[in-house]
DNA sequence: TGGGCTTGCGCC
DNA sequence: AAAGGGCGCAAGCCCA
Protein backbone atom coordinates (compact mmCIF):
# COMPACT_ATOMS: atom_id res chain seq x y z
CA UNK A 1 0.00 0.00 0.00
CA UNK A 2 1.17 3.33 -0.50
CA UNK A 3 -0.20 6.48 1.75
CA UNK A 4 0.78 9.57 -0.17
CA UNK A 5 0.75 12.69 1.59
CA UNK A 6 -0.07 16.43 1.28
CA UNK A 7 -0.22 19.80 2.79
CA UNK A 8 -3.58 21.56 1.83
CA UNK A 9 -4.09 24.85 2.87
CA UNK A 10 -2.03 23.98 6.13
CA UNK A 11 -3.75 20.85 6.44
CA UNK A 12 -2.35 17.62 6.40
CA UNK A 13 -4.22 14.84 3.97
CA UNK A 14 -3.46 11.26 3.45
CA UNK A 15 -4.82 9.14 0.67
CA UNK A 16 -4.02 5.70 0.83
CA UNK A 17 -3.47 3.52 -3.21
CA UNK A 18 -3.46 -0.11 -3.46
CA UNK A 19 -0.52 -1.35 -4.74
CA UNK A 20 -2.31 -1.53 -8.21
CA UNK A 21 -2.44 2.49 -8.23
CA UNK A 22 -6.51 2.27 -7.03
CA UNK A 23 -7.48 4.73 -4.85
CA UNK A 24 -8.28 3.51 -1.25
CA UNK A 25 -9.61 6.49 0.38
CA UNK A 26 -8.51 9.92 1.31
CA UNK A 27 -8.88 11.44 4.86
CA UNK A 28 -7.50 14.51 6.58
CA UNK A 29 -5.02 14.32 8.71
CA UNK A 30 -4.66 16.07 12.49
CA UNK A 31 -2.11 14.65 14.10
CA UNK A 32 0.57 13.23 12.00
CA UNK A 33 2.48 11.70 14.52
CA UNK A 34 -0.12 9.60 15.54
CA UNK A 35 -1.37 8.73 11.97
CA UNK A 36 1.99 7.40 10.86
CA UNK A 37 2.54 5.70 14.16
CA UNK A 38 -0.67 4.04 13.38
CA UNK A 39 -0.14 2.94 10.34
CA UNK A 40 3.52 1.88 9.89
CA UNK A 41 2.67 -1.54 11.30
CA UNK A 42 1.27 -2.46 7.99
CA UNK A 43 4.45 -1.01 6.47
CA UNK A 44 3.27 1.13 3.86
CA UNK A 45 5.28 3.08 1.04
CA UNK A 46 4.43 6.86 2.35
CA UNK A 47 4.77 9.04 -0.79
CA UNK A 48 5.41 12.74 -0.21
CA UNK A 49 7.18 15.65 -2.02
CA UNK A 50 10.29 16.37 -0.10
CA UNK A 51 11.70 14.37 2.77
CA UNK A 52 13.17 16.93 4.41
CA UNK A 53 10.33 18.51 4.84
CA UNK A 54 8.33 15.52 6.51
CA UNK A 55 10.70 13.40 7.77
CA UNK A 56 12.86 15.39 10.39
CA UNK A 57 9.23 15.77 12.58
CA UNK A 58 8.57 12.85 12.73
CA UNK A 59 11.77 11.57 13.84
CA UNK A 60 11.60 14.58 16.54
CA UNK A 61 8.29 12.33 17.90
CA UNK A 62 10.35 9.29 17.83
CA UNK A 63 8.87 7.86 14.67
CA UNK A 64 10.68 6.29 12.18
CA UNK A 65 9.43 5.14 9.05
CA UNK A 66 10.46 1.90 7.01
CA UNK A 67 10.19 3.17 3.04
CA UNK A 68 9.14 5.64 1.19
CA UNK A 69 8.90 7.78 -2.40
CA UNK A 70 10.68 11.48 -2.58
CA UNK A 71 8.95 12.69 -5.20
CA UNK A 72 11.45 15.74 -6.34
CA UNK A 73 14.12 13.05 -6.01
CA UNK A 74 12.03 10.76 -8.18
CA UNK A 75 11.42 13.31 -10.40
CA UNK A 76 14.43 14.17 -11.49
CA UNK A 77 15.41 10.83 -12.30
CA UNK A 78 12.54 10.62 -14.16
CA UNK A 79 12.71 13.72 -15.97
CA UNK A 80 15.96 13.03 -17.57
CA UNK A 81 16.36 9.03 -17.86
CA UNK A 82 16.38 8.04 -21.41
CA UNK A 83 14.75 5.02 -19.64
CA UNK A 84 11.72 7.52 -19.56
CA UNK A 85 11.62 9.86 -22.01
CA UNK A 86 8.48 9.07 -24.08
CA UNK A 87 6.76 9.23 -20.96
CA UNK A 88 4.07 12.12 -20.12
CA UNK A 89 6.40 12.89 -17.16
CA UNK A 90 9.38 13.44 -19.16
CA UNK A 91 7.88 15.50 -22.12
CA UNK A 92 5.50 17.74 -20.14
CA UNK A 93 6.85 21.81 -19.82
CA UNK A 94 9.32 22.67 -16.90
CA UNK A 95 6.72 22.60 -13.54
CA UNK A 96 6.93 22.86 -9.83
CA UNK A 97 8.85 19.28 -9.32
CA UNK A 98 11.59 20.72 -11.40
CA UNK A 99 12.15 23.59 -8.96
CA UNK A 100 15.37 23.27 -6.56
CA UNK A 101 14.12 22.08 -2.94
CA UNK A 102 13.78 25.13 -0.71
CA UNK A 103 16.14 25.98 1.56
CA UNK A 104 17.48 24.09 4.06
CA UNK A 105 17.76 23.92 7.38
CA UNK A 106 21.15 25.30 8.94
CA UNK A 107 22.08 25.51 12.70
CA UNK A 108 20.61 29.23 12.37
CA UNK A 109 17.36 27.93 11.04
CA UNK A 110 15.86 31.55 11.54
CA UNK A 111 17.35 32.76 8.13
CA UNK A 112 16.07 29.94 6.01
CA UNK A 113 12.37 31.70 7.10
CA UNK A 114 13.51 34.52 4.96
CA UNK A 115 15.42 33.57 1.76
CA UNK A 116 11.86 31.52 0.51
CA UNK A 117 10.35 33.48 -1.86
CA UNK A 118 6.82 33.77 -1.89
CA UNK A 119 5.73 32.88 -4.90
CA UNK A 120 7.74 29.23 -4.31
CA UNK A 121 4.75 28.80 -1.19
CA UNK A 122 1.99 30.26 -3.07
CA UNK A 123 2.44 27.26 -5.83
CA UNK A 124 0.76 24.30 -4.72
CA UNK A 125 1.97 20.62 -5.77
CA UNK A 126 -0.07 17.93 -6.39
CA UNK A 127 1.43 14.63 -4.78
CA UNK A 128 -1.30 12.72 -6.07
CA UNK A 129 -1.15 13.42 -9.82
CA UNK A 130 2.63 13.29 -9.84
CA UNK A 131 2.70 10.15 -8.41
CA UNK A 132 0.55 8.88 -10.69
CA UNK A 133 2.85 10.29 -13.68
CA UNK A 134 5.75 8.91 -11.99
CA UNK A 135 3.84 5.29 -11.56
CA UNK A 136 2.85 5.83 -15.23
CA UNK A 137 6.67 7.01 -16.65
CA UNK A 138 7.92 3.91 -14.61
CA UNK A 139 5.86 1.49 -16.27
CA UNK A 140 5.86 2.53 -19.55
CA UNK A 141 10.07 2.46 -19.08
CA UNK A 142 11.65 -0.29 -21.31
CA UNK A 143 13.20 -1.50 -18.18
CA UNK A 144 11.00 -0.64 -15.07
CA UNK A 145 12.92 -2.73 -12.92
CA UNK A 146 16.08 -0.90 -13.63
CA UNK A 147 14.46 3.06 -12.90
CA UNK A 148 11.83 1.50 -9.92
CA UNK A 149 15.03 -0.01 -8.07
CA UNK A 150 16.98 3.18 -8.61
CA UNK A 151 13.97 5.04 -7.02
CA UNK A 152 13.56 2.88 -4.11
CA UNK A 153 17.11 3.69 -3.66
CA UNK A 154 17.42 7.19 -3.98
CA UNK A 155 13.87 7.65 -1.63
CA UNK A 156 16.20 5.31 1.23
CA UNK A 157 18.91 7.57 0.33
CA UNK A 158 16.49 10.45 1.65
CA UNK A 159 15.36 8.71 4.84
CA UNK A 160 18.85 7.89 5.40
CA UNK A 161 19.92 11.67 5.29
CA UNK A 162 17.45 12.79 7.89
CA UNK A 163 18.34 9.76 10.00
CA UNK A 164 21.79 10.61 10.13
CA UNK A 165 21.22 14.27 10.26
CA UNK A 166 19.44 13.28 13.78
CA UNK A 167 21.30 10.94 14.90
CA UNK A 168 24.24 12.76 14.59
CA UNK A 169 27.79 11.95 14.31
CA UNK A 170 29.10 11.71 17.71
CA UNK A 171 32.05 14.19 17.57
CA UNK A 172 34.07 14.97 21.26
CA UNK A 173 34.58 19.53 21.67
CA UNK A 174 37.14 18.21 23.94
CA UNK A 175 39.26 16.12 21.54
CA UNK A 176 39.05 18.76 18.71
CA UNK A 177 39.77 21.70 21.22
CA UNK A 178 43.61 19.37 22.51
CA UNK A 179 43.94 18.92 18.74
CA UNK A 180 43.63 22.63 17.50
CA UNK A 181 45.51 23.27 21.05
CA UNK A 182 48.80 20.99 19.92
CA UNK A 183 48.96 22.29 16.57
CA UNK A 184 47.37 25.98 16.53
CA UNK A 185 48.07 26.98 20.20
CA UNK A 186 45.49 28.36 22.69
CA UNK A 187 42.46 29.49 21.41
CA UNK A 188 43.07 33.04 20.52
CA UNK A 189 40.74 36.16 20.43
CA UNK A 190 38.41 36.20 17.78
CA UNK A 191 40.17 37.76 14.68
CA UNK A 192 43.23 37.12 15.99
CA UNK A 193 46.22 34.24 14.65
CA UNK A 194 46.76 31.44 17.12
CA UNK A 195 50.19 31.70 18.80
CA UNK A 196 51.74 28.58 16.40
CA UNK A 197 49.88 29.92 13.09
CA UNK A 198 51.87 33.65 13.93
CA UNK A 199 55.35 32.33 14.91
CA UNK A 200 55.32 30.60 11.53
CA UNK A 201 54.47 33.45 9.52
CA UNK A 202 56.71 35.33 11.39
CA UNK A 203 59.64 33.42 9.80
CA UNK A 204 58.08 33.49 6.40
CA UNK A 205 58.30 36.62 6.66
CA UNK A 206 61.45 37.06 7.58
CA UNK A 207 62.90 34.90 5.02
CA UNK A 208 60.97 36.68 2.70
CA UNK A 209 62.00 39.74 4.18
CA UNK A 210 58.50 40.81 3.44
CA UNK A 211 57.24 41.80 6.92
CA UNK A 212 53.92 43.24 5.78
CA UNK A 213 53.36 39.82 3.68
CA UNK A 214 49.35 38.79 3.65
CA UNK A 215 50.04 34.66 2.99
CA UNK A 216 46.50 34.71 2.39
CA UNK A 217 46.38 37.15 -0.39
CA UNK A 218 47.69 34.94 -3.64
CA UNK A 219 48.55 38.16 -5.71
CA UNK A 220 50.73 39.37 -2.62
CA UNK A 221 51.94 36.34 -2.31
CA UNK A 222 53.30 35.92 -5.75
CA UNK A 223 54.81 39.37 -5.95
CA UNK A 224 56.93 38.44 -2.19
CA UNK A 225 58.08 35.20 -3.91
CA UNK A 226 59.08 37.32 -6.95
CA UNK A 227 61.33 39.67 -4.75
CA UNK A 228 62.80 36.72 -2.99
CA UNK A 229 64.13 35.53 -6.57
CA UNK A 230 61.67 33.08 -7.00
CA UNK A 231 59.54 32.90 -10.11
CA UNK A 232 55.98 30.81 -9.19
CA UNK A 233 53.00 31.41 -11.46
CA UNK A 234 50.54 29.99 -8.64
CA UNK A 235 51.02 29.62 -4.86
CA UNK A 236 49.47 25.99 -4.65
CA UNK A 237 51.54 23.77 -2.43
CA UNK A 238 52.75 21.12 -5.42
CA UNK A 239 54.00 24.49 -6.81
CA UNK A 240 55.94 26.17 -4.00
CA UNK A 241 57.16 22.64 -2.93
CA UNK A 242 59.70 22.65 -6.35
CA UNK A 243 61.41 25.79 -5.53
CA UNK A 244 64.16 26.18 -3.24
CA UNK A 245 64.51 28.85 -0.72
CA UNK A 246 64.29 28.63 3.81
CA UNK A 247 61.19 30.62 3.31
CA UNK A 248 59.44 27.67 1.45
CA UNK A 249 59.09 25.00 4.32
CA UNK A 250 57.73 27.69 7.39
CA UNK A 251 55.13 28.82 4.13
CA UNK A 252 53.43 25.45 3.35
CA UNK A 253 53.15 24.73 7.30
CA UNK A 254 51.47 28.29 7.23
CA UNK A 255 49.48 26.92 4.73
CA UNK A 256 48.41 23.74 6.49
CA UNK A 257 47.91 25.30 9.85
CA UNK A 258 45.85 28.36 8.46
CA UNK A 259 43.86 25.83 6.21
CA UNK A 260 43.17 23.95 9.63
CA UNK A 261 41.51 27.36 11.19
CA UNK A 262 39.68 28.73 8.98
CA UNK A 263 38.01 24.91 7.68
CA UNK A 264 37.57 23.30 10.77
CA UNK A 265 39.00 25.25 13.80
CA UNK A 266 36.92 26.70 17.00
CA UNK A 267 34.95 28.63 15.00
CA UNK A 268 33.37 25.42 12.98
CA UNK A 269 33.28 23.71 16.42
CA UNK A 270 30.70 26.56 17.89
CA UNK A 271 29.04 26.35 14.85
CA UNK A 272 28.76 22.54 13.48
CA UNK A 273 29.04 20.38 16.84
CA UNK A 274 26.18 20.69 19.33
CA UNK A 275 25.15 18.77 22.30
CA UNK A 276 28.60 16.32 21.22
CA UNK A 277 27.16 15.42 17.65
CA UNK A 278 28.06 17.18 14.46
CA UNK A 279 25.07 17.19 12.50
CA UNK A 280 25.58 17.85 8.91
CA UNK A 281 22.44 18.72 5.96
CA UNK A 282 22.88 15.80 3.50
CA UNK A 283 21.70 17.10 0.16
CA UNK A 284 20.63 12.99 -1.35
CA UNK A 285 20.99 13.30 -5.56
CA UNK A 286 22.86 16.83 -4.95
CA UNK A 287 25.66 16.11 -7.47
CA UNK A 288 24.57 15.10 -11.02
CA UNK A 289 26.35 11.25 -11.13
CA UNK A 290 23.88 10.82 -7.99
CA UNK A 291 26.12 11.09 -5.31
CA UNK A 292 25.50 12.99 -2.25
CA UNK A 293 26.29 16.36 -1.46
CA UNK A 294 26.39 18.51 1.85
CA UNK A 295 25.70 22.04 2.68
CA UNK A 296 27.33 23.60 5.61
CA UNK A 297 29.79 22.11 7.60
CA UNK A 298 32.05 20.41 4.95
CA UNK A 299 30.73 17.22 6.02
CA UNK A 300 32.47 15.13 2.51
CA UNK A 301 35.48 17.09 2.90
CA UNK A 302 36.24 16.32 6.89
CA UNK A 303 40.22 16.26 7.02
CA UNK A 304 41.97 13.20 8.25
CA UNK A 305 43.60 16.08 10.60
CA UNK A 306 40.35 16.07 12.72
CA UNK A 307 39.08 12.71 12.61
CA UNK A 308 40.05 11.76 16.00
CA UNK A 309 37.78 14.20 17.31
CA UNK A 310 35.03 11.62 16.55
CA UNK A 311 34.87 9.32 18.99
CA UNK A 312 32.22 6.95 20.00
CA UNK A 313 30.24 7.10 23.01
CA UNK A 314 31.68 5.16 26.24
CA UNK A 315 30.33 1.30 26.02
CA UNK A 316 30.25 2.12 21.93
CA UNK A 317 32.08 1.76 18.79
CA UNK A 318 32.36 2.55 15.68
CA UNK A 319 32.29 0.44 13.05
CA UNK A 320 34.08 1.77 9.77
CA UNK A 321 34.01 0.04 6.21
CA UNK A 322 34.85 1.45 3.36
CA UNK A 323 34.70 -0.23 -0.30
CA UNK A 324 38.18 -1.35 -1.78
CA UNK A 325 38.36 0.58 -5.02
CA UNK A 326 34.85 0.70 -6.01
CA UNK A 327 34.89 2.46 -9.19
CA UNK A 328 37.42 0.55 -10.98
CA UNK A 329 35.21 -2.14 -10.11
CA UNK A 330 31.62 -0.95 -11.04
CA UNK A 331 33.76 -0.67 -14.22
CA UNK A 332 34.58 -4.27 -14.58
CA UNK A 333 31.15 -4.87 -13.72
CA UNK A 334 29.41 -2.52 -16.23
CA UNK A 335 31.60 -3.64 -18.72
CA UNK A 336 31.42 -7.23 -17.70
CA UNK A 337 34.96 -7.43 -17.82
CA UNK A 338 35.77 -11.39 -17.05
CA UNK A 339 39.94 -10.22 -16.76
CA UNK A 340 39.51 -6.86 -14.77
CA UNK A 341 36.67 -9.40 -12.48
CA UNK A 342 39.95 -11.72 -12.13
CA UNK A 343 41.83 -9.24 -11.28
CA UNK A 344 39.86 -8.34 -8.33
CA UNK A 345 38.70 -11.70 -7.33
CA UNK A 346 41.85 -12.07 -4.91
CA UNK A 347 40.74 -9.04 -3.09
CA UNK A 348 43.50 -6.22 -4.16
CA UNK A 349 42.59 -5.25 -7.64
CA UNK A 350 45.54 -2.98 -8.13
CA UNK A 351 47.73 -6.46 -7.63
CA UNK A 352 45.57 -8.04 -9.52
CA UNK A 353 46.53 -5.99 -12.27
CA UNK A 354 49.82 -6.17 -11.99
CA UNK A 355 49.65 -9.95 -11.30
CA UNK A 356 48.00 -9.86 -14.92
CA UNK A 357 51.33 -8.21 -16.07
CA UNK A 358 49.77 -5.33 -17.55
CA UNK A 359 51.83 -2.98 -15.80
CA UNK A 360 54.80 -3.43 -13.25
CA UNK A 361 53.51 -1.87 -9.92
CA UNK A 362 51.03 -1.78 -7.81
CA UNK A 363 51.16 2.20 -8.38
CA UNK A 364 51.33 2.22 -11.85
CA UNK A 365 48.01 0.27 -11.66
CA UNK A 366 46.22 2.46 -9.74
CA UNK A 367 47.00 5.54 -11.78
CA UNK A 368 46.52 3.83 -15.08
CA UNK A 369 42.87 3.04 -13.53
CA UNK A 370 42.14 6.35 -12.33
CA UNK A 371 43.26 7.63 -15.53
CA UNK A 372 41.25 5.91 -17.62
CA UNK A 373 38.13 6.71 -15.46
CA UNK A 374 38.85 10.42 -15.38
CA UNK A 375 40.09 10.67 -19.04
CA UNK A 376 43.51 11.32 -18.55
CA UNK A 377 46.02 12.01 -21.96
CA UNK A 378 49.15 13.23 -20.80
CA UNK A 379 51.55 12.01 -18.12
CA UNK A 380 52.13 8.68 -16.81
CA UNK A 381 48.77 8.17 -16.42
CA UNK A 382 48.16 8.83 -20.43
CA UNK A 383 51.40 6.59 -21.40
CA UNK A 384 50.04 3.21 -19.91
CA UNK A 385 46.04 3.89 -21.05
CA UNK A 386 46.94 2.12 -24.23
CA UNK A 387 48.77 -1.18 -22.09
CA UNK A 388 45.46 -1.30 -20.01
CA UNK A 389 43.17 -1.55 -22.85
CA UNK A 390 45.55 -4.22 -23.96
CA UNK A 391 45.10 -5.83 -21.14
CA UNK A 392 41.13 -5.25 -20.24
CA UNK A 393 39.99 -4.26 -23.76
CA UNK A 394 35.95 -4.30 -23.16
CA UNK A 395 36.05 -1.97 -19.73
CA UNK A 396 38.31 0.17 -21.07
CA UNK A 397 36.13 0.10 -24.36
CA UNK A 398 33.45 1.18 -22.04
CA UNK A 399 34.71 4.46 -20.85
CA UNK A 400 35.72 5.31 -24.48
CA UNK A 401 32.41 4.99 -25.66
CA UNK A 402 31.19 7.12 -23.10
CA UNK A 403 33.30 9.74 -23.59
CA UNK A 404 33.18 9.92 -27.46
CA UNK A 405 29.33 9.95 -27.04
CA UNK A 406 29.81 13.31 -24.56
CA UNK A 407 32.05 14.35 -27.00
CA UNK A 408 29.33 14.05 -30.02
CA UNK A 409 26.70 15.34 -27.47
CA UNK A 410 24.77 12.64 -26.42
CA UNK A 411 23.65 11.17 -23.66
CA UNK A 412 25.14 8.50 -21.12
CA UNK A 413 23.05 6.36 -18.56
CA UNK A 414 24.25 4.49 -15.34
CA UNK A 415 23.31 1.14 -14.79
CA UNK A 416 20.28 2.08 -13.36
CA UNK A 417 19.21 4.35 -15.24
CA UNK A 418 19.97 8.19 -14.07
CA UNK A 419 21.54 9.65 -17.39
CA UNK A 420 23.75 12.80 -17.94
CA UNK A 421 22.56 15.94 -18.81
CA UNK A 422 21.91 17.06 -22.12
CA UNK A 423 25.25 18.19 -23.67
CA UNK A 424 25.97 21.19 -26.34
CA UNK A 425 26.36 19.71 -30.10
CA UNK A 426 29.67 20.48 -30.93
CA UNK A 427 29.49 19.59 -34.85
CA UNK A 428 29.21 23.29 -35.47
CA UNK A 429 33.11 23.67 -35.73
CA UNK A 430 32.54 24.80 -39.37
CA UNK A 431 31.16 28.02 -38.04
CA UNK A 432 34.27 28.74 -35.72
CA UNK A 433 35.77 31.78 -37.08
CA UNK A 434 38.81 30.87 -36.19
CA UNK A 435 41.88 28.56 -35.60
CA UNK A 436 41.34 29.75 -31.85
CA UNK A 437 37.26 28.97 -31.88
CA UNK A 438 37.92 25.76 -33.34
CA UNK A 439 40.54 24.33 -30.56
CA UNK A 440 38.40 25.94 -27.85
CA UNK A 441 34.98 24.20 -29.43
CA UNK A 442 37.37 20.85 -29.19
CA UNK A 443 38.63 21.52 -25.67
CA UNK A 444 35.01 21.91 -25.08
CA UNK A 445 33.88 18.68 -26.30
CA UNK A 446 36.49 16.86 -25.12
CA UNK A 447 35.96 18.20 -21.36
CA UNK A 448 32.59 17.07 -21.87
CA UNK A 449 33.62 13.74 -22.86
CA UNK A 450 35.66 13.59 -19.54
CA UNK A 451 32.90 14.33 -18.36
CA UNK A 452 30.34 11.44 -19.30
CA UNK A 453 33.07 9.15 -19.33
CA UNK A 454 33.35 9.34 -15.68
CA UNK A 455 29.44 10.04 -14.94
CA UNK A 456 28.36 6.38 -16.06
CA UNK A 457 31.54 4.72 -13.57
CA UNK A 458 30.86 8.04 -10.77
CA UNK A 459 26.85 7.43 -10.78
CA UNK A 460 26.51 3.53 -10.96
CA UNK A 461 28.90 3.62 -7.69
CA UNK A 462 26.76 6.11 -5.95
CA UNK A 463 24.35 3.55 -7.52
CA UNK A 464 25.28 0.59 -5.52
CA UNK A 465 26.32 3.37 -2.30
CA UNK A 466 22.75 3.75 -1.92
CA UNK A 467 21.79 0.28 -2.48
CA UNK A 468 24.48 -1.12 0.39
CA UNK A 469 23.43 1.73 2.69
CA UNK A 470 19.17 0.82 1.91
CA UNK A 471 21.01 -3.02 2.87
CA UNK A 472 22.33 -2.27 5.79
CA UNK A 473 19.28 -0.09 7.15
CA UNK A 474 17.05 -2.74 6.54
CA UNK A 475 19.29 -5.39 8.38
CA UNK A 476 19.89 -3.42 11.16
CA UNK A 477 16.77 -2.75 12.51
CA UNK A 478 17.37 -6.92 13.05
CA UNK A 479 19.12 -5.73 15.95
CA UNK A 480 16.48 -2.90 17.16
CA UNK A 481 14.20 -3.48 19.74
CA UNK A 482 13.30 0.51 20.47
CA UNK A 483 14.90 3.24 19.46
CA UNK A 484 17.37 3.11 16.54
CA UNK A 485 19.76 5.37 18.05
CA UNK A 486 19.62 3.01 21.12
CA UNK A 487 21.15 0.37 18.51
CA UNK A 488 23.96 0.16 15.94
CA UNK A 489 22.73 3.17 13.06
CA UNK A 490 24.22 4.88 10.42
CA UNK A 491 26.01 8.03 11.54
CA UNK A 492 27.74 8.75 8.27
CA UNK A 493 28.90 8.10 4.95
CA UNK A 494 31.37 9.38 2.20
CA UNK A 495 30.63 8.37 -0.91
CA UNK A 496 31.82 4.67 -0.45
CA UNK A 497 32.72 4.48 2.91
CA UNK A 498 30.26 4.35 6.13
CA UNK A 499 30.14 4.66 9.75
CA UNK A 500 28.01 2.53 12.22
CA UNK A 501 27.84 3.95 15.77
CA UNK A 502 27.29 0.64 17.56
CA UNK A 503 27.09 -0.73 20.97
CA UNK A 504 30.40 -2.73 21.73
CA UNK A 505 28.59 -6.10 22.07
CA UNK A 506 27.04 -5.90 18.57
CA UNK A 507 30.22 -4.54 16.55
CA UNK A 508 30.90 -7.79 15.45
CA UNK A 509 27.38 -8.55 14.20
CA UNK A 510 27.51 -4.62 12.33
CA UNK A 511 30.47 -5.93 10.73
CA UNK A 512 28.65 -9.38 9.14
CA UNK A 513 26.01 -6.97 8.38
CA UNK A 514 28.25 -4.71 6.32
CA UNK A 515 29.80 -7.24 4.45
CA UNK A 516 26.38 -9.23 3.84
CA UNK A 517 25.15 -6.28 2.72
CA UNK A 518 27.86 -5.11 -0.21
CA UNK A 519 26.87 -8.41 -1.57
CA UNK A 520 23.51 -7.52 -1.87
CA UNK A 521 23.90 -4.45 -3.38
CA UNK A 522 26.66 -6.21 -5.97
CA UNK A 523 23.46 -8.36 -6.74
CA UNK A 524 20.57 -5.27 -7.54
CA UNK A 525 23.02 -3.95 -9.57
CA UNK A 526 24.66 -6.82 -11.16
CA UNK A 527 23.14 -9.83 -10.82
CA UNK A 528 25.08 -12.93 -10.64
CA UNK A 529 27.96 -11.34 -12.41
CA UNK A 530 31.48 -12.29 -11.15
CA UNK A 531 32.45 -8.96 -9.92
CA UNK A 532 33.49 -9.03 -5.91
CA UNK A 533 32.85 -5.77 -4.02
CA UNK A 534 34.90 -6.49 -0.92
CA UNK A 535 34.84 -3.94 1.78
CA UNK A 536 37.55 -2.73 4.68
CA UNK A 537 35.81 -2.80 7.88
CA UNK A 538 37.45 -1.31 11.51
CA UNK A 539 35.99 -1.30 14.91
CA UNK A 540 37.28 1.55 16.61
CA UNK A 541 36.87 3.97 19.42
CA UNK A 542 37.81 7.66 17.13
CA UNK A 543 37.16 7.49 13.41
CA UNK A 544 40.92 8.92 13.05
CA UNK A 545 42.10 5.34 14.01
CA UNK A 546 40.17 3.91 10.58
CA UNK A 547 42.63 3.53 7.55
C1' DT B 1 28.42 46.91 2.21
C1' DG B 2 27.17 43.08 -0.44
C1' DG B 3 27.19 39.87 -4.37
C1' DG B 4 29.72 37.19 -7.57
C1' DC B 5 34.02 35.59 -9.11
C1' DT B 6 38.69 33.38 -8.50
C1' DT B 7 42.08 30.81 -5.98
C1' DG B 8 43.43 27.11 -3.25
C1' DC B 9 42.61 22.89 -0.95
C1' DG B 10 39.97 19.38 1.80
C1' DC B 11 37.37 14.83 0.56
C1' DC B 12 35.97 10.67 -2.73
C1' DA C 1 55.27 13.90 -8.21
C1' DA C 2 50.77 15.46 -10.64
C1' DA C 3 47.15 14.94 -14.95
C1' DG C 4 42.19 13.41 -15.69
C1' DG C 5 36.11 13.29 -12.95
C1' DG C 6 32.79 15.03 -8.98
C1' DC C 7 32.09 18.35 -5.03
C1' DG C 8 31.97 22.60 -0.71
C1' DC C 9 34.06 26.14 1.75
C1' DA C 10 36.87 30.23 3.13
C1' DA C 11 39.36 34.07 1.93
C1' DG C 12 40.70 37.55 -1.22
C1' DC C 13 39.45 40.33 -5.06
C1' DC C 14 36.58 43.24 -7.88
C1' DC C 15 32.82 45.99 -8.91
C1' DA C 16 28.51 48.19 -8.16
Amino acid sequence: MFIVLARVDSRTMAARLSDAGGALGIEYVDDLAAFVTAEEPQHPRWVWDDTAAWYPELLEAGIRVERCFDLRLCHAILRSSVLTATSALATAPQGVWDAPPPATATPDRETALFDVEPEQVAVVADPLAEFSLQRAAVAGSAEPGRIQRLLAAESAGALIAAEMRFAGLPWRVDAHDRLLEELLGPRPLEGARPQKVQEVLDVVRDRLESPELNPDSPSDLLKALGVAGLQATSTRSWELKQLKHPAIAPLLEYKKLARLLSSNGWHWLDTWVVDGRFRPDYVPGGVVTGRWATSGGGALQLPKQVRGAVIADPGWKLVVADASQLEPRILAALAADKGMAEAGAAGDLYAGIVASGAVETRDQAKVAMLGAMYGATTGESGRLMPRLARAYPRAIALVEEAARAGERGEIVTTRLGRSSPPGQRFEGWSEARSAADTSRARERSRAWGRFTRNFVVQGTAAEWALCWMASIRRRLRELDDGWFTDAPHLVFFLHDEVVVHAPTGLADAVSVILTEAAAEAGRLLFGDLPVTFPITIASVDNYGQAK
